[in-house]
This record gives C-alpha cells, structure tokens and sequence, in this order.
DNA sequence: TTCTTTCATCGTAATATTGCAATGAACTAA
DNA sequence: TTAGTTCATTGCAATATTACGATGAAAGAA
C-alpha cells in the first residue's frame, strides 16, 4: 500500500528511520557533503555542483531543512544553506546509538 | 520520475545511500534491534514480535539480506537471521566517515 | 518603472516502496 | 502417503518518492 505503520513502531525506531531518509538519496548525501566542504552555500551553487535542475534541489532542501539537519538564510537574492549543528549532533548520536549495539556474545546461531 | 540518477553521483554517495535505506524505515530498524538483542532470530518470531504480516517481514528481510547486512540459514522448517558483523562492520565505518565530517572552521556563513 | 536574477512552489509523469492475500516450495510428523 | 508448519514468492493496490517544466515571489539593477 506504500503506507508506512508508524504506530506499531517505538518513537525511537520511527525517529531513526525518519532520520535515515535524510542521507538514503545520493543528492542528499551530495548536497550535505558541499554542506560541510563548500567555502559557500549559496543554493544556485549546489545547483551547478550537483547536476540535478533547480527545483529538485530545492526540495531536497526542503526535506533537509524539515528534519532540521540543515538551515536557511536569505542573502538579497540568493539563499545560503549551512549545516545545523546542534541537530547534526544530536542526530548523529542517535544514529550512532543504533549502529553501535553490540551482539549478545553469550549468543551463538548461525 | 521516481528514478534516481545514480549516475551522476560518486560510488560513495550512492554507496551511503544505498546502505542508509536499510535502516530508514522503522519496521529493518526494529528487524535489525531485534537481530542484535534476541536470543533468537527465527524468521517466525520477527513476524509475531512485529506486528506486520509475514509476506511484509520477509521482503524487509530480503532487502537487507541484498544489501549483505544479515544473513540467513535453513534450520530445518525454518529459517535462522542474524547479523553478518562483516558487513555490518564496513557499513557503519562508512556511514560513520559521513556522519563525522567537520565543518571548515575558516568559514563563516549563515 | 522594467528587467534580471535567484529560488520556492505548483503540477504532473514516472518509478519506487510498502503491505498483504494467495499461493508455492521444502521440510517434518503422523 | 497425507497433513501441518514455516517461509519465500507472486500479484496486486495504494501511497511515496524522484525529477523537472512552468510559474510565481522577492530582491537588486538599470
């Protein structure tokens, strides 16, 4: 159906699935890596970095800005994107808490 | 479209992507957490300890097994998952290599 | 004012994903 | 053999995602 069952999943699970979404598009992993590398952040930078047309980019921006991991600001006519510090963190340790666990090592299948 | 264009990105950025979609959605978060912590991995218990029907469990379960992060082994009737720590191992060392860019500290922007 | 630049939004088309009923394959038990 | 169990696969319906042309909004330049 498309249709995700959000309800019948922990808040974390969801969390981390949502928060997942954000790097599981190669633009998007683009678009954050000029993020953190750029001298600049101007969108019609990305734009001509990435080779994906304008409002495709604008929507990943969209996206990322939804979940908070990146900020906007308007300058005259352009608008210059940067990473969200604060929420990059804080999803990072989420993430890592994820990838992390350990196997139970008193376990022993397959 | 719906089509991503794979081949305008590197093989890293579609190789996070890629690895990322593993876990953004909830029900191969809570299949992986459940690998990790369970004292069993018998297919059928995933199916009972996640509320999605069995056909459902199994495709998610095929997707990550495609993506090389658990593997899976007959035993007898039924069907024994766990995590394959290689893989999963060079997965997060480079899901982690993303998540721990530092941003260039001469720049000032936003 | 008018023109240009920059970016967001709208609308649309195409592909992808999610979920499940029905069915099939493989093994075990009787 | 027949029946039951377990899981994969098929087929389908519905929603989600990706991509872009066309358009609109806002600011600066002429």
């Amino acid at each position: 159906m498309g249709l995700t069952k959000t309800e019948i999943f922990t808040a974390d699970q969801n969390k981390i699935a949502m928060l997942a979404k954000a790097f599981a598009h190669p633009a998007r992993v683009a678009i954050l890596q000029q993020l953190f590398q750029a001298n600049t952040c101007i969108c019609g930078d990305l734009v001509s970095e990435i080779g994906l047309a304008q409002p495709t980019i604008s929507q990943h921006l969209k996206e990322l800005k939804l979940l908070g991991l990146i900020k906007g600001s308007i300058e005259g006519t352009s608008v210059c994107y940067c990473i969200d510090t604060e929420n990059w963190a804080s999803m990072k340790s989420l993430i890592l808490s994820f990838l992390n666990q350990d196997l139970d090592p008193t376990q022993d299948c397959c």
